[in-house]
DNA sequence: CCACTACCATACACTTCTGTATGGACAAGA
DNA sequence: TCTTGTCCATACAGAAGTGTATGGTAGTGG
């Protein structure tokens, strides 16, 4: 362990930087950008703001590192999920899981990217990337190449659309017709 | 005219509460519930903060009229607009109107709802005013009335989603491929 | 012409947030 | 034990936002 960084078995109450971007992820999921003051989550955190300016320079900092680790767990955790199962039920498998979550940080983060021309470029990205994979999946499933992007966008808005609509949980589909739908996207 | 309010032919200086009302509407639409600050405001309209609070008695009372400004042209608005339309064409007519606009008002809104409870009500009460008509078109197109709700909610949400997405306008699915999808929801 | 109302500007007191500066506590290594 | 690095508290200066109080201006009816 020479010249290892001694950061292990934290010492349960001083922070780290990732304790931060934590708070941060959370904050940003129940109050939204705007709530990303460094006071009310050092209190969250049961600190002085004095923690915060030590791990970051300012609060850009924080919104950039908030930024970067939902991109990094949103482009690949899904698609590598799915990629375990067997090809014929990945598009059935992926309708359930996708409109079983309850995604607040989603929601958090794209009306940010309504304020934030930064923010609006990385969930392009992700979007982008998502909606490619699922023209894949319909391609797979016997959909016309033509019709699969289409398809597959429109299945990613009803997705996004139900992330939106979700806080009042008044409008879940059940399985069953889930499937129905699911059928329709294979003709 | 004995005892009407002289609140004709506008001295196109002075404000009045609806001149607040629409640059309330407009900054929601631009910068989020945040943005919805007195001062900025006061600025963009070359008024000073005094105007404001002459017409509101606080900016819960702005919120609480830009909410239901909101709400009122949303509940019939497009309901309407496709009445007029013959049964057979509503269901395409409908797809083609609703992924044509640009709705960022709509996105604010939302939004503001996942931050503020009162918010969420009035959202809510207009998702399920929309869906239950939806539902009721593809019943009239043939589809049999168990599975109407739930393709209704979901051809919702893509509504929805494509709200979200459609700020980089990456994304838009032409027109053909939209009666594609229309006519699979009618079988 | 006078008074009255509608609308706005300005100034004030207060709160909340930001970022900096400085020093203290505490564990680990020499 | 003495020092060093890490993490945090506290105190400060300043910006920005809120709401109030008070006075000014410009039309309008009597």
């Amino acid at each position: 362990m020479v010249g290892a960084v001694t950061n292990n078995a934290r010492d349960d109450d001083r922070l780290t930087r990732s304790d931060w971007i934590d708070q941060g992820l959370r904050t940003l999921a129940s109050g939204g950008a705007g709530a990303l003051k460094v006071g009310p989550m050092a209190e969250k955190l049961k600190v002085s703001r004095g923690s915060f300016y030590w791990h970051f320079a300012d609060i850009a900092a924080l919104r950039s590192a908030l930024l970067q680790s939902w991109q990094e767990r949103m482009t690949d955790q899904v698609i590598r999920d799915v990629a375990g199962k067997d090809e014929p039920d990945r598009l059935a498998y992926l309708l359930k899981r996708a409109f079983a979550t309850k995604p607040r940080l989603d929601r958090a983060i794209r009306t940010w990217a309504t304020e934030d021309k930064s923010v609006a470029a990385v969930v392009a990205a992700v979007d982008a990337e998502r909606i490619a994979y699922i023209a894949k999946l319909l391609v797979a499933a016997g959909v016309a190449r033509k019709r699969a992007l289409a398809r597959a966008t429109f299945l990613y808005w009803a997705y996004l659309g139900q992330t939106i609509v979700m806080a009042p949980r008044h409008a879940a589909i059940p399985a069953p017709a889930l499937d129905d739908i699911g059928a329709l996207f294979e003709s």
